[in-house]
DNA sequence: CTTCCTGCAAAGAGTTTGCATCAAA
DNA sequence: TTTGATGCAAACTCTTTGCAGGAAG
């Protein structure tokens, strides 16, 4: 139960901090923000300074170990890079759905045009509106 | 060379300054954060506040019109919904990489488990380590 | 008169950075 | 001694909200 070393990409293994930051990712059920992240280690062992959190998880994701995006209010999530992970965000009240399956598996990206570019992770969200907000906005505009 | 009536999935009309609007943001090379988007209103004909951008850039989103995604700076980008472009993007300097095409293109959710969700837009970006920031993390950590 | 739209300025949120400190090599 | 990591708090950015003025119906 104790993965005491994850082997990246780039070979070079990972600070132990690190290495537990990105345990408590894959406790969670969902993606967590910086700041959820932050309280989840607080109330745990491996306590440590939200700026610290910030900076691990800036090295974690250009390691290619965590993805992140970003939600409409600003506040970034992040997950593990092998979870593959899609939502469905109300671009009025927020609200997020979690798409049972990736609607794009085996996604890759064409080799050329890249520039050098290494590719680590994608994102690929889906917006629109709920029905709640759906039919308040249907009150004030009638014609649907 | 004035389209002076967008008709939305609603079927509602446009008003003119929401309009201009998304003129502008058409004319635009590719996507622009809101900050630009004043900027450029306020150096044409159509200057409005800062406040009254976000506003209607929120109001264009809801009926589909306009979408929009984060940097992992926080700024938010904002386009045409019917231009389908995707990007590659530096986790660590930022820079980003037009994709020539869309990689998924006729891109369609599953109708179901939807919970009544009118999906509007999506967007599909990538992340990855751009040539220059490879090297510079290449001679800090030397084992590739 | 009522309603909606607008601008300005202030507030708000999340994230990043500066700096002094502390541990490790 | 030199290097790198950390916490704290201040600073920063973009975005949103409150409120009063003004136009429209």
């Amino acid at each position: 139960m104790t993965p005491s070393s994850t082997s990246t990409p780039s070979g070079t293994a990972l600070p132990a901090r690190q290495e537990h930051l990105l345990d408590v990712l894959r406790q969670a059920d969902d993606e967590i923000s910086g700041q959820d992240l932050h309280a989840r280690l607080r109330a745990g062992e491996g306590a440590m300074g939200l700026a610290t959190v910030y900076r691990h998880l800036r090295q974690l994701q250009q390691r290619g170990l965590v993805r992140c995006r970003h939600l409409p209010s600003g506040e970034a999530l992040f997950a593990p890079t092998e979870r593959d992970e899609h939502h469905l965000t109300c671009v009025d009240c927020g609200h997020t759905l979690r798409l049972p399956h990736c609607p794009v598996h085996g996604l890759e990206l064409p080799t050329t045009h890249l520039e050098g570019f290494r590719p680590l992770f994608h994102t690929l969200e889906f917006f629109g509106l709920c029905a709640n907000c759906q039919r308040r906005q249907a009150q004030t505009a009638p014609r649907l």
